[in-house]
DNA sequence: CCTTTTTTAGACTATCGGTCGGTTTTATTG
DNA sequence: CAATAAAACCGACCGATAGTCTAAAAAAGG
């Protein structure tokens, strides 16, 4: 049984590295089990089908975004710092760049669906609380925080999802969640410095 | 019209119905080719891949609305009712609400998030126009308006096309459009009657 | 040692998107 | 009208793929 558990989580690494490399559709489960050398049987034996094994997938890398997160939540910076650090968090690392050009391939569209979902549902909770207590602080002026949260999201995720963004894209998206979280003019900017 | 045109929008018309009932992907040519009483070979004589049928399909969807949107834009309606309006014009009518549960499906993920990425190349400068007119008329104040326009299709997709959205997700849609284009407060306030 | 879990090899099935060479229908033109 | 070219159509076939199955053997574990 515990046996099992680590063969299973084995066998997830080595399609996260194949999915993000070539694409979920375009891994074949033979390339996974060739790659891991273990048998088709044992592949099943351990998940019932591709499509569970993505969702596993999905699960690791919002995983290690998830603890990130929480390190952020319990640092001492500043509201706004913390908000964009989170959301940063669960984006993939410098070294892992090509995935996200591979998340936006048509091919992968599902993987990328699927894991924005998932991302937002883990996110939402962490960011109200970080924006009730800027509330408190003063830095922050709204209510229906988990909506302006998710909406944050929405916007976030389409356009650093994308990987094309114009000096625009970023004064627009930097000034819509200042005036959406109720913040003060500039409260924001440093976003600028980190994804230019 | 030669025979080709026809039989090809009639292809694409039937694989319409197929997409949005069974999903792109669960949709085979070998279906489609069955219901339309056509042979492989005919089928791939029309279109180089099932991909690019989807591409024709994703058109026909859009053109409705297209024409929709133009007669809204020359019409004597406000800026902020021109907005809503266009928007509006390209959501499935009351008829095929199905429709909207159907592009929900996981299943459906890649025709929803294709549709959506031609429908805002469609929409974008369109609304700019009647964002620039609303400018200076005084109801707007913004620039960039074209990246401020994609946000705000971006997040009406989102809360829209999910169905579900609660009396807050309008409010929070409401303000952040407002404070994104610059419009006073309460401007945007008449689209809680058409959703609601 | 005995039982249960895990793993093995790989042939097999069903389905899929797509190809190919040939045939029929339709249009053109001398 | 007859010859020819072009457009439209046919369906068997192909390679790849996800998933199944069997029967047995290797580990693990108590």
């Amino acid at each position: 049984m515990k046996k099992g558990e680590k063969t299973r989580l084995e066998l997830a690494a080595i399609a996260y590295r194949l999915f993000i490399t070539n694409g979920y559709e375009s891994t074949s489960v033979d390339e996974i089990i060739k790659t891991a050398g273990i048998a088709k049987g044992t592949f099943y034996y351990h998940f019932d089908s591709k499509e569970q094994l993505l969702e596993e997938v999905i699960g690791l890398m919002i995983a290690s975004g998830s603890e990130k997160a929480k390190a952020i939540l319990a640092s001492d910076a500043s509201g706004p710092e913390k908000i964009v650090g989170i959301i940063l968090a669960y984006r993939p690392v410098e070294e892992e760049l090509l995935i996200r050009d591979e998340l936006n391939k048509p091919e992968n569209s599902i993987l990328h669906e699927r894991m924005n979902e998932k991302l937002r549902e883990d996110i939402v909770p962490i960011l109200s609380k970080v924006v009730k207590e800027g509330i408190k602080e003063g830095v922050f002026h709204c209510d229906s925080i988990p909506e302006r949260i998710r909406a944050i999201l929405v916007l976030s995720s389409n356009l650093f999802d994308e990987g094309q963004f114009t000096k625009k894209d970023i004064s627009v998206f930097i000034d819509i969640i200042e005036k959406t979280l109720g913040a003060k003019p500039g409260t924001m900017g440093f976003i600028r410095k980190l994804v230019g």
